[in-house]
Parts: C-alpha cells; sequence; structure tokens
RNA sequence: GGCUCCGUAGCUCAACUGGAUAGAGCAGCUGACUUCUAAUCAGCAGGUUGCAGGUUCGAAUCCUGCCGGAGUCGCCA
C-alpha cells in the first residue's frame, strides 16, 4: 500500500494529513483482517521539481551569506521554511557552493534539500503515529535504470510507439501543437488516450518513472497494489491501471483508493494555499494544536469519496466537543469501573454470562459481538471510517447503559450480588477491549482516565 | 465540452454494498449530578434523501436525463 507521497518540496500541510491517517488506517485495518501489508512512502525526488526546490534553496542560501541582490525568483519556492535548510548548508559546506557552476551545485543542493524535507516529512508522520515499512525513490528508479527495463519490457509487448496525440478538448489549449513523441499504448487497457512517456529533453515523464515503481512493487511479490491519492490525481487512474494491466494482465491487481481534497478554513474564511506568499496551515502547526488523536478521528468521521471542509479556528476551540472523547470517556469510564476496590475480589473468569438480560445490556452485547463482521466489512469496502463511526455507536450504548444505573441502581455495574456483578464487569471489560481494538485500527489512543 | 466524485434535518455528517418506520452530533426546547467519572444520559421538535423518469416484491443506494457544487483534461509530480 503506497500513501501519503507528498512531494519532497515542503512540509506536510494541514490537507496532506486526510490522506496519510485514511491510508494508514486501511493499511492497519487490512492488516487485522489478515493480509500481509507493506506500508510504502514514493518520493518524487527526480525531475523538475526537486531542481526548483534545489535552485529555491540556492537563493536562500546566498541570502544567509549575505548577498543581497539574491531574490526568490517566478517559480521558485518561496517558503521560509527553505531558510532553515539554507541555514543547514552554510553550516555543512560554508561558503564553498558559491564558487561552484549550477552543474556542479545543483545535484548537490538537490539531495540536500530532499533530505532535509524527508526528515521534517518523516518526523511529522512519527507525530503522526504513521510508521513506514519503505520509502521508494523515483530518482533511484531512474539512475539504477528500471525506468529503462520497464520501459523495455513495454517495447517487447508492443506497447511503445512514437506518435502524435490529438489536441485536448480542455478549453485553454491554446498554445498546443502537435508533436511526435515515446507513447503507451494505454487505449490498449481502457484508457481515453495513449500517454507520453518521454518528454521532449529526452527524460523521463512522470508517468513512466510511475510505471517502473509498480512493477518493482510487483516484482517484490505483492498481488495487489493499493494506491491512495487526492481526488486532484483522479484522472491519472485509467493510465495507471492501464501500465499495472500490461504486466500483470489483471486490471484489478491495482487499487487505487481516491481521497476527496480538503478545504482549508480558519474561522469560516477559506485559507489560501498561496504559493507566492508561502502560505499555509501545516501539519505541525494543526498537531500543536489539537493532537494526534483528534486530528486523526475527525479525519475518519467521514467517507473518503466526500470532501470535507478542515477549519482550522473551529477544529483548535471546540477541540473539547470533538467526538473523539466521547469514545474516549467511555473506556475512561469502562477503566474506572474496572479500578473500584469490590473489583479485586470479583472473578471475572467464571462468570455466568446468562445473567445478563437488561434489554440495555443485551443490546450492547449484539454490539459488540457485531464487531468482527464490522471490521471485515469496513476491510472489504476500503471503509476505515465505518470503524470511527461503529465506536460512537458503541459508546452510545455504553454511557446509555451506564446512565441507567444511574436512574436504577440495581442496574449498576457493581452489585451486592458477586456473581451478578462479575457478569456485568465482564461486559464492561469486553466493551473496553472492543474500544481499545476498534482505536488500535485508526491509531488512536485508548485512555484510562480523563 | 469529456471524465471522476459529491448533493440526505437549519448546520456537519452516517446509513453494515438493494431491505422493515432514513439515523447521530451541533444549534433550539424540557428534564436528570450526595452516585461505578455529567467530556454523560432521557425526552421534544426537525426529512418529498437536488429534480424527473426507469429497473425491482422493495431504491438514499442500481440505470438514464437534467440542475447545482468540487476535481481534472499533451512531456508538473
Amino acid at each position: 500500500m503506497e500513501y501519503v507521497s507528498a512531494n519532497p518540496t515542503g512540509p506536510l500541510h494541514a490537507a496532506h494529513a486526510r490522506g496519510a491517517i485514511i491510508g494508514d488506517s486501511l493499511a492497519n485495518l487490512l492488516d487485522i483482517c489478515g493480509y500481509n501489508v507493506t506500508r510504502e512512502y514514493y518520493i518524487n525526488d527526480a525531475g523538475k521539481q526537486v531542481e526548483m526546490l534545489a535552485r529555491s534553496v540556492f537563493t536562500r542560501y546566498k541570502q544567509a551569506l549575505g548577498d543581497t541582490s539574491a531574490e526568490v525568483l517566478e517559480g521558485q519556492y518561496p517558503g521560509e521554511y527553505l531558510k532553515d535548510t539554507a541555514a543547514k548548508l552554510v553550516e555543512t559546506h560554508g561558503d564553498t557552493l558559491l564558487h561552484m557552476d549550477e552543474a556542479e551545485w545543483l545535484p548537490l543542493i538537490r539531495q540536500f534539500a530532499i533530505d532535509d524535507m524527508m526528515q521534517s516529512i518523516k518526523s511529522d508522520l512519527e507525530r503522526l503515529n504513521i510508521h513506514m515499512d519503505r520509502f521508494s525513490s523515483e530518482h533511484q528508479l531512474v539512475t539504477d535504470g528500471a525506468v529503462d527495463a520497464a520501459m523495455n519490457t513495454l517495447t517487447d509487448k508492443g506497447l511503445i510507439y512514437q506518435g502524435v496525440l490529438e489536441k485536448p478538448k480542455a478549453g485553454n489549449a491554446d498554445e498546443w501543437e502537435p508533436r511526435e513523441q515515446m507513447l503507451f499504448r494505454s487505449t490498449d487497457f481502457g484508457d481515453d488516450v495513449d500517454r507520453a512517456v518521454k518528454k521532449s529533453d529526452g527524460s523521463w515523464t512522470y508517468f513512466a518513472s510511475d510505471i517502473a515503481y509498480h512493477l518493482d512493487k510487483l516484482n517484490r511479490g505483492s498481488d495487489t497494489l493499493i494506491n491512495i491519492w487526492g481526488a486532484d490525481h483522479g484522472g491519472y487512474v485509467k493510465r495507471m491501471k492501464s501500465a499495472v494491466s500490461a504486466f500483470t494482465g489483471n486490471k484489478d491487481s491495482l487499487n487505487i483508493q481516491l481521497v476527496q481534497l480538503v478545504k482549508l478554513m480558519d474561522g469560516g474564511q477559506q485559507v489560501k494555499m498561496s504559493k507566492r506568499a508561502g502560505t499555509f496551515v501545516t501539519l505541525s502547526d494543526v498537531l500543536d494544536a489539537v493532537g494526534r488523536d483528534i486530528l486523526r478521528f475527525i479525519m475518519l468521521t467521514r467517507r473518503a469519496d466526500q470532501t470535507m471542509d478542515f477549519d482550522y479556528a473551529e477544529v483548535t476551540t471546540q477541540s473539547r466537543e470533538n467526538p473523539v472523547f466521547y469514545v474516549q470517556y467511555a473506556h475512561a469510564r469502562a477503566s474506572s469501573v474496572l479500578r473500584q476496590d469490590e473489583v479485586a475480589q470479583i472473578n471475572m473468569a467464571d462468570a455466568d454470562l446468562g445473567l445478563l438480560t437488561d434489554s440495555n445490556e443485551m443490546a450492547l452485547i449484539r454490539q459488540l459481538a457485531s464487531f468482527p463482521r464490522q471490521v471485515e466489512a469496513a476491510g472489504q469496502a476500503f471503509e476505515p471510517h465505518r470503524i470511527a463511526f461503529y465506536l460512537m455507536d458503541l459508546a452510545a450504548s455504553f454511557h446509555g447503559l451506564w446512565n441507567k444505573g444511574r436512574d436504577d441502581a440495581s442496574l449498576r455495574f457493581i452489585t451486592d450480588d458477586p456473581k451478578l456483578t462479575a457478569a456485568r464487569l465482564k461486559l464492561v471489560d469486553a466493551t473496553a477491549v472492543v474500544i481499545r481494538n476498534g482505536f488500535a485500527i485508526l491509531g488512536v489512543e485508548a485512555i484510562k482516565e480523563m
């Protein structure tokens, strides 16, 4: 399973969190369903974007060394965070890079900047409780010849040719002119048009290296590839599935889950993620403000194919009303019951569960019993959000039962009757166990006291 | 214009892959803390599931066409 895979040109921002959290929870879910899951991050560290990153850092580097004429140029990344990267660059290399030709400093700074960005990204993932099994490098696929090999394989299959594409239908394609280019015959596998694999400067397109990456995953023994992508990559699905089909002969070998975009808001106003101004809400900021559990739960309390407004002000100020607390409170309450002095005298192991006859108790038992089926269904549907909603329902039943005991003392968990108490404590314990297991899928912590 | 996704209570969202009277939270109203934790609970009110057809014993769910919103549309990743 591949998820996050944010470009290493800046820190993770708040919108990245959604795909990261949904992907990670889905990985947990499939893992618990019995699949052998490998979690991967694909680093897009080749091509123009990281070249521009290097140039941007070089500008900041010159500024850091007192060059007042150095300006962030059009197209460069203007974010303040690159000043930190530049400062580290000065620390490591002094002013030696100033005297190099671009051909010399660019690859050096590029790798330095990518490493720095990835360090920041990995740190944020760590805070999100996301642990990747593998980071795959696009750059390495290119230099290793894996891309050439993949293209040769496709060529042998007769799926690569030189051709000219038709003008796209989009209204703003004014500058279009026909060009002959190296194309992959993706229309053989259901795509709308064939797709370019080589740029006019002779280097591979992103699609070409992505093909090599997917072939690499297949070669490592995965029979099912799962990608979590932002909805803005939706137009890319057909060609990627086409490429994988070309290798496996099976169009279902690649499963792509699209996560709809997050609209960042702050107090009802949309936050413009301005490239020019370099302004955005970083994931780190959000985690500072609300913490991992709240963020993860928020991202999991709506379906992936539903767009979402993430209001920074609302989330940070109303954090007490966040539904994650509702479930955590149920777990804390259950834990509290099991902490009572009387409980030490009770032998839960031999509890006679036939003593649980109240309709509210029965309802809770049925819900607990349905947990494995809920997990299985959520796994089959690739919908981790169902676990979050299940837990909220479960917590509601437990809170309800708790308050029954408040109104009617005979329904309290701890009673004068040791046998009845044992049965009820077992129910309480089971509830806590299921909440913990559910939280484990969501990557949320179950706390014992609130 | 093509393709993908969405449209459910005033607001934010569910609905176990086509099942029974479409459910929660927030907002509003009425109640419950000397108690195993009130970050909780009980109740009231709130709906022609965007619109119109179709398939089916049965549709929020599947099909077609509209309306509205989001995304995307030749070598940026």
